[in-house]
DNA sequence: GTCTATATTCGGATAGAC
DNA sequence: GTCTATCCGAATATAGAC
């Protein structure tokens, strides 16, 4: 028999806590199947309990409230961003590497509208993400942060207009093509010009 | 007594009409403080319809359904937007006028967040704006475009670079400093870079 | 951890009298 | 055009048995 309490040797609270883990990620799976069906606000918990096979008031052991489902996913989608771009190898170039990294964030957000609108639009009416949630959000800014300080970008003006850029170029990707390519592929040509501003401004203050 | 049928001279049926346009009015001004206040998802009718001294069935005589309510938020978002563009005299130097126009754009999302949701992004589930609102949307990327190809703006390729710095100058303002005008400022060095841009191609392709 | 049962509130929409 | 009354369904969340 397995013991109630303390150390056995697979510890028993450790596969307890595996198949709860396993239940909590197939019900975020669920999660965004349903957003992308219905939309991202209209996810119901009814139908989500439905899709996983439990009853509805039983996503209570699982989460806390809906906006705790909904930071689940935005911690989610966050992790899915930062182990997408922690995968890519950018090179030793830091201009290559930030155009790449735009080019990857703008197909990032084609590749799934819901997550982008849920990562990087606030519409759900009284969602905000916790802290846990946010600093893996903070991961992803720094990262991107020190890229463009690495291709030469010095000021906190210039950073708001990468960071302009990037998003602008996400989400005329996300609004007007879709799954589509049309504005990833205006991302070398978007960083190139940004670069050559930064480098003209930095000779003119010479 | 005012005759049921046909002219008068102020004809009957205009004052009904005025009236109507006039309450309709007020019941999107309403709309959009319920919105400000708790979401552009989250209005009720109910609310709205107590917030104009109706009952909630009332509200049918003036709208067929919710979503013709938001589709009518938008035709107005997109009014508003058009005369205040039209308001402002650009001048006769094609790259200031373009610079002010998107510092104008800019500007006009920071003004009105929940405004900017419902122009720019589409989060409201199972909204589609009508074809008389897209054509309201249509005039003002026109104008854009017109403003965009008198200062050089060539290809289509240019033309959705374009649009990607203006929204995403649109968007951080409204992401992250609401009202404010840390990007609008921006407005003018991203334009210059874009036109330095935009010039550095044409010459290169000569 | 999962269930049944239910609380509670609210949603949009319709029928029909006045 | 406005109302009362109501439909019908949906929502999230909780209580408590097993």
């Amino acid at each position: 028999m397995t013991p109630m309490t303390a150390t056995a040797s697979p510890p028993a609270g450790d596969r307890r806590q595996e198949r709860r883990a396993a239940k909590r990620a197939a019900i975020l799976r669920e999660a965004w199947r349903l957003a992308h069906q219905d939309g991202l606000a209209a996810i119901s918990l009814r139908e989500l309990a439905d899709a996983v096979g439990l009853r509805q008031p039983s996503l209570y052991v699982y989460f806390d409230s809906k906006l705790a489902l909904y930071d689940a996913m935005f911690a989610d989608g966050y992790r899915q961003l930062l182990e997408f771009i922690g995968s890519r190898r950018y090179g030793a170039d830091p201009r290559r590497a930030l155009s790449r990294l735009v080019a990857d964030c703008v197909q990032f957000s084609s590749n799934d509208v819901v997550r982008h609108q849920l990562l990087f639009q606030r519409t759900i009416p009284g969602f905000e993400p916790s802290q846990e949630s946010m600093s893996l959000a903070g991961e992803f800014y720094t990262l991107g942060q020190g890229l463009a300080e690495a291709a030469g970008v010095r000021t906190p003006a210039q950073l708001d207009v990468f960071t302009a850029l990037v998003s602008g170029l996400a989400h005329q990707q996300v609004a007007n093509d879709p799954g589509g390519r049309r504005w990833v592929r205006r991302a070398d040509q978007v960083v190139e010009m940004f670069l050559a501003d930064v480098n003209r401004r930095r000779k003119s203050t010479k």
